[in-house]
DNA sequence: AAAGATATGGCACTGAGTGCCATCAAATAA
DNA sequence: TTATTTGATGGCACTCAGTGCCATATCTTT
């Protein structure tokens, strides 16, 4: 029982490279950091960091390729019977997750980035990866649907912005309050624009109304919905 | 006369750094291509190539500066009656004009930036500042909204996203086809999703055909939606 | 023509990232 | 136990992007 069960035993020089960096970033900065520096501290070959991280900015970001990869499989787990624009929902969830696992490494890695225009780009990158993913998976999901990809491009890229309007605010709050609360009512603002429905919790059977529409057929269907929805009062 | 009403005399040595930059580029590469290569071509100094390029990807993108400027100063001209969400759908056209002007260009651009992963990157940071202009314009224009900003930052996202997605479509098609009303359909789906109306023209007096819809009170509106688009066969 | 401002070139320097090889440690074969 | 292989690490030299500094050229102003 000595060992873990994951395989969690390897990455000591990898954890003592992360450690030092942030030491450092957080002391003079993150350009006024040089590898060398980093690999002093940590007491290790310079040729060593390269190793582990590809470019002096990955160390910054050490667990984003643990969160794609669980993304990735999460999406990959997913049935045809659920809704895709809910998964991809849970899926952006998962990155929430992560970042609220460690607060104050999240908060201080956020500051990081505010400051230093490489990191931001950095940044940019990785969102963008997530943002593939998920439209990815929408893209086979609506693979047969009218402008799929269209729609898979649009609310994965909807479904990322609330996620990172959620993330920002908590972020900036300093690590307070609920992250998941904030990333459910930001997600359910894309949800309902976009989902079926999910109805909640079911109405049960109670009496109905019943709507009857009629147009030209020429209407577009966007007139449809809003005379309809406005006629409901906006349920 | 015989300076141009425009600033556009300075610009001899930048133009002559894009030239070379580009032709090393598509013959050897862009990582193949060192700055040296290009000054050299270029018969310059090797200085003067990061005055006017802060670094090498920049010359990669040189038209991006001032088409960002033009779309800041085109919502700065925006009226209070104006739909933000036109709005920004018609900044984001602004975009797609500067690509189109130059098919060719903007073609082999295109390539260098699917192969190259720093370039992708750089691309990255460019759309993320049109995102952020067209989000800071529609924070504003929502202040008083409830959920106004998350609303700016998902509109903003899907309205880069729809773009893009036309954009790109154009560019791998090699520059054929129409990229206007190729980004104006990709558009109109993301404006019939948040924007109140927009009336289009009036339909005008022909006969049109009647369609009739009876349904729950209780069927969400994606499904009416779907129903009546197959119905009526894809249109 | 003199003086100043601006654009350009040259040069040396820092620092990120890479390729190559030597070395050391641990696992494995004999 | 000893030899061998394998993988991880360190050291070194190299390329190249990007910067600071200064000299020089070109253009403008007076």
């Amino acid at each position: 029982m000595g060992t873990a069960s994951t395989n969690s035993t390897k990455p000591a020089m990898r954890d003592s490279l992360i450690a030092a960096a942030f030491q450092l970033f957080l002391e003079r900065g993150y350009e006024q950091t040089t590898v060398d520096d980093i690999v002093t501290l940590a007491g290790v070959g310079r040729r060593s960091f390269f190793r582990y991280f590809p470019s002096k900015e990955d160390v910054v970001f050490p667990d984003h390729e643990q969160c794609l990869a669980d993304m990735t499989r999460f999406l990959a787990a997913s049935a045809d019977s659920d809704d895709p624009v809910v998964r991809v929902c849970d899926a952006a969830r998962l990155v929430m997750r992560m970042y609220s696992e460690n607060p104050t490494f999240s908060v201080q890695r956020y500051r990081l980035t505010r400051e230093v225009a490489g990191l931001r780009t950095y940044e940019l990158s990785v969102v963008w990866r997530y943002e593939k993913t998920l439209g990815d998976y929408l893209r086979t999901r609506w693979a047969d649907r009218r402008d799929g990809t269209l729609r898979a491009n649009v609310v994965a890229a909807a479904v990322v912005a609330a996620h990172n309007h959620a993330l920002r605010h908590w972020l900036r709050s300093g690590g307070e309050g609920d992250p998941q609360a904030e990333v459910d009512r930001a997600l359910e603002f894309v949800r309902a624009t976009w989902s079926p429905d999910a109805a909640s919790e079911a109405p049960a059977e109670e009496t109905e109304d019943v709507v009857v529409v009629i147009t030209k057929r020429s209407t577009p269907m966007w007139r449809v919905v809003r005379e309809v929805e406005s006629s409901l009062g906006e349920g």
